[in-house]
DNA sequence: CATGAATGAGGTTTCATTCAT
DNA sequence: CATGAATGAAACCTCATTCAT
């Protein structure tokens, strides 16, 4: 029985070392950005945090970019994750339902690191080249565009990948803006509950409406 | 007789100069936003690029965060002025015409400076305050607020607030990232005369759908 | 009576002040090389021996190579400048005299600053691309190929580049080592005079033998 | 039965094992010296390149200067085990011989590891103390001045020191520009053939001449 | 002895800001 | 008021070296 499923205590203890600091590394940063902004971020100031030398963080990232590229799409992959699985299950499904789900989905996955991902959304264009910007976009809105043709038949639109476009955007915009503020004042009166109302409704009769 | 000829030149010598000199620096650095993007702003490029010395600068604007916020204010009430007075047309139309207006009038603002707009947005948590930030979106939330209270017998919606907040945010976005956008194969399938019809229409089927 | 010949003070205050500051920088950056060695030669120790701020010094030079090659450059202009004019000089001469006129110009240059010069010589690969190095060394052997070209009927030899590519650089290595080593047992035995006599002999039998 | 076969590899397991890591970390610093140059050669990289950990190295080494040493060492011994043989036997042939021998010697044993004698030449004030640097230099210039003391019938000079001085040092630096010059240009014209007798022709007018 | 993760002094460079002229 | 030379804190990053495993 080499391979109990309850343990992995067998990896190289080396390279468990590293992965601890660099996950540390990650984390250091990922605080730092939630809590002091992206301008705090400094090198000095994350391996500090981290508890590693300013050395150690340049042994596993060659530049500060690269740190913050790695966050990056760490932060987005585990949205992803959670998303595509779960959007999969979506695009089965009729249009309002799918609606539903998408709006529930988009919701999950910005309620899961919400300052993280306000603070590198905001300064993408300081941490991925714009190409790779594009590529993420066009992930979901290639993938909201697919489902779309499938279901051409049940909606009402001249333009589809218009349409995907302004979901996409829009879904992102203000789950994002409705969670992710830290205005106290508005995270109060938006629930989430009325928000995935409204939200659904606005793309519901936007696809179905006459 | 608004305007007689021959004294206007001599009035205020020295504060007429100041205000050249600031609108200067403000167009540097605004230019400089425009084509070289944020990090290149620096306070010297902006005075060089100015024609006016870096002490110059300092005697206008106590620091760069002063100079940046002077501008970003500018930007924004220029984009005002021209929203204000039109949507102060559109509050007296009913739901889809007022619609119809308040997009024209968006899409029209954004027209207005995209690039500048593009990067004054992006780095809007370095510029102003949240505080001011939240003031500025306020600001349009209010206005649709009050637009949609007053027309709410014509509006099949049991949370106005959470309305304006969907309405505003997203007309924002869809704009902004339709006409910012420098990915050419975007700008390119977007036309604007799509766009307004798609978002009157998702947001009169939001407003007024079953 | 505006321009006296004995005084310059008119010249505008900004631009003497910056020249200081500038030969400040690069007398500090000589005299560095000098007595503690290439290693030694860190921008913030120039500037803090030049007694200016680090900003300063990049306020002139864009980056550390810039100001070895500035320094470079001034001093092998200087050189130069003592080499151009007696060597055309040179150049109208029969060979004994030429070689002996040689001879003393190339002694002369290297006395001028020498420990300089073999700090600069020895690190040039690391101060000037290649191709500068190159021209630098053909600004020499072209010189004398073409006196040898032109001399080439008193000259007993088959290829007067090779032979000028011999004169240059022994010459240069011969007078270097002797006049540079800091080692006093050498400086020691090699006195000017025979060193000379002796070089004036090593290349006048050369290209006159046999 | 000076070589056994079956007892030799038993001999000294550790020590033999420390000499070829040893010399593995010697030939990774040659290598990259000869094909990345001075700068690249970090301890890391050599520790990386060797295929040994970086402890290892300084296992072997207190620290990079004594490697770098070592390696110096190590190379020019294997020039000098070239030349000495060889030159001793010059040593007993009259005036004209002996300078064709001397100059063959240094043309075979500068075309031996051209590139990084090239690289060891140019920093050698980084590796050596000056003390080393000047033994290895007189270690040639005596043996010269001992072959010219030898012969001092035969030769015109009133000063063996001096000329055995000059003879050393063109012979390296001719030899040496010719061969590890990386300009293709000058690689081109200069055949080894008439550096030699150029060489040659150079030296024996110098000796024995009138 | 071997390993390689960790260290941190110190190097280069930037840029908002000051202040003598 | 205008100028622009000067400032220096602070950012990013390197690499020789150590030491726990």
């Amino acid at each position: 029985m080499t391979g109990s499923t309850h343990s992995k205590p067998r990896r190289r203890p080396s390279q468990a070392r590293s992965q601890d600091t660099v996950n540390c590394i990650l984390e250091a940063t990922a605080h730092i950005l939630r809590s002091e902004g992206f301008r705090k971020a400094t090198t000095n100031h994350i391996a500090e945090r981290a508890g590693v030398s300013i050395g150690s963080l340049y042994q596993y990232f060659p530049n500060k970019q690269a740190l913050l590229r790695a966050l990056t799409e760490k932060h987005l992959s585990e949205m992803q994750q959670q998303i595509a699985v779960r959007l999969s299950d979506s695009l089965s499904m009729p249009v309002p339902e799918a609606i539903a789900s998408m709006v529930d989905v988009m919701l999950d996955a910005h309620a899961l690191d919400p300052a993280l991902h306000a603070v590198l959304t905001e300064h993408a264009s300081q941490i991925l080249p714009r190409e790779e910007q594009n590529r993420l976009e066009n992930l979901y809105t290639d993938l909201v565009l697919g489902y779309l043709n499938q279901r051409s038949a049940e909606i009402c639109c001249d333009d589809l990948k218009l349409a995907s476009f302004i979901l996409v955007h829009s879904l992102e915009t203000l789950t994002h803006r409705a969670i992710a503020s830290t205005d106290p004042q508005q995270n109060e009166w938006i629930s989430n509950a009325s928000l995935r109302r409204h939200l659904i409704r606005l793309f519901t009769n936007y696809l179905s409406g006459q």
